[in-house]
DNA sequence: TTGTAGGCGTTATCAG
DNA sequence: CTGATAACGCCTACAA
């Protein structure tokens, strides 16, 4: 590898003048800056990140953390946050916590260490207790993850919306029995606090009562959907509609409702979350609720970058709009 | 951020003691590390990889280049790269090339910066012999994709084999006009010639000629399907089956086909390739390829992690075994 | 078993 | 406009 240094010996300059052209300073002259060039190129010269960093330099990395990238959502989020960062001159590193704390907290460290600018946490699995004294070391922000009273950024999804929006829609199909699934134990202060709440509050404006037998909590993947489905086979009385947590588990239900001989949506409604491509693909077609990934991750790349241009900015905080998609299993 | 020195101080020890102790050492008493470990504790002393690596140590990294992070056989792929590699102590960047030449050879970079120990390369976008040259600066291998006569590690799929008894199946079950979608352009030496080949075998063997119009070149995803199955219905005289190159593929034309009043698979049969979960989810469920990428992950990770630690160890080729997987659509 | 000194490649400071 | 020098945090000969 060749250094600085060697870009100095082939051009008979000094080291500063080489760094002053590779950062584009003032100062120097048009001659010299296209020699400089002109040997940089000819020696193949790349500036060594691991020096500017020890240097103190900024890292142009920053670090996203994802819970499961298999997740489309997650992908499809990851996909614009790489892209959104390389436009800029970013690089990104990603970790997926599989809802591991500890993992997050591992992660975390390359903050520390200056191995990345700042992070976007699309999840959080620790107490935010834990992850605050990271800041300190950079800006962290949170991107379609929610905590109050945290002093960081946030782009998210407006949740308990999309969630009420989707179970009134039931209800103005004419259900009432509507089961619910649920990626968290439907707590108060759980991580799907918001989404109980919507779906609450669709039902209290209709005057139906919550059937807790119908909350099925821990739901994510196809799998989980398939049984969620089998077990409401098995019940006396069945719900006639389910707002589900994903698209993912809308299918495991419709390709086991099928088995069953079930026909949708006359026979049991479903309704989706995410619109991922699968909806389309899903016979009938998945109702949905669409969240604006691109945007969010744009978004959430656009605020990050601008706090590490300028650490003075203030926090923002911008929730973004989520809308349903009517289509045949409703 | 405590240095180093910091600990050394706080101990009364000097650098070189606090530098055995993280690097186990050998020689420095049990009293001693005890002392030192203690000390890093109360600081929360971390080492800065940056100094590591410009002092000329292992990044502990590795490199991922994927084309595209949303298609979910790479999104799977990544995933289980990932996860194998944190196991071994490994963090992972990760780049989407985007099919972009200049995106890859970007990355690249990272490995002549000892930003990572080593990549691992899912795709290439640029001629060997541009890559070539990276090698000298560490170890790079090739995951899923193939090059002949590059010296390098390579763990892939039997992709021939793969659309050989995919079309061989077609043919099996009476057809004899069969379409076929590649991602590549069909060249002698594109990086579709695998498939290429063993869509000709599996023809020439049951002695059928190929029809030109019958191949679509350049498709890659849902909306590529929609319009093949578009340009498809526009033809006087229509193939009876279709060899696609991804499952996604294969869901748009089975949407498209479906609005066209086609019965799958009595009108048109159709194979997909990569056995997605999409596959199981579609109507009729698509019979597919399945490729082992948890494994084709796993141990590309092992391999380069091997090399890694030693690094005289000799290149190793894989090749994976690829199978067919019997549903509705054929 | 422990410590001293020097250097990895870069950039900021200060001096011409 | 240009250059010499120190410093970032760490590791490793070499010395003790």
């Amino acid at each position: 590898m060749p250094t600085i240094s060697d870009v100095a010996k082939l051009t008979g300059l000094s080291k500063t003048t080489i760094s002053r052209v590779i950062n584009n300073h003032q100062y120097v002259s048009e001659e010299k800056r296209a020699l400089v060039l002109k040997a940089m190129q000819e020696l193949g010269y790349t500036p060594n990140p691991a020096a500017r960093r020890l240097r103190g330099q900024s890292t142009t990395t920053i670090g996203v953390i994802v819970p499961r990238i298999v997740n489309p959502f997650f992908s499809y989020l990851v996909n614009t946050i790489e892209t959104a960062a390389y436009e800029k001159g970013y690089q990104v590193i990603i970790s997926q916590s599989n809802e591991d704390a500890e993992k997050e907290l591992a992660f975390l460290q390359l903050l520390k260490t200056k191995q990345v600018d700042g992070i976007i946490m699309t999840a959080i699995e620790n107490e935010w207790s834990v992850i605050e004294p990271f800041l300190a070391y950079g800006p962290i922000m949170l991107c379609n993850e929610y905590i109050t009273n945290a002093n960081v950024p946030i782009v998210r999804l407006n949740q308990q919306k999309g969630a009420y929006i989707g179970v009134k829609h039931l209800i103005d199909r004419g259900h009432h029995k509507i089961a619910y699934c649920t990626g968290g134990l439907f707590a108060e202060d759980g991580k799907d606090k918001d989404r109980n709440h919507g779906f609450q509050k669709a039902l209290k404006e209709a005057d139906i009562a919550v059937n807790t037998k119908w909350i099925f909590l821990n739901q994510y993947s196809i799998e989980d959907g398939k049984k969620v489905m089998n077990q409401i086979m098995a019940m006396d009385e069945r719900p006639t509609a389910i707002f589900t947590g994903s698209d993912e588990i809308a299918a495991g239900m419709m390709i086991e409702a099928k088995k069953h001989g079930l026909k949708i949506p006359e026979d049991m409604a479903i309704i989706g979350f995410d619109d991922q491509p699968i909806a389309e693909m899903l016979e009938p077609q998945l109702t949905t609720i669409r969240q604006p990934v691109e945007k969010m991750g744009e978004l959430a790349v656009a605020i990050l970058v601008d706090m590490l241009d300028d650490t003075s900015l203030k926090v923002q905080e911008h929730e973004l709009p989520i809308e349903l998609v009517i289509r045949k299993t409703t």
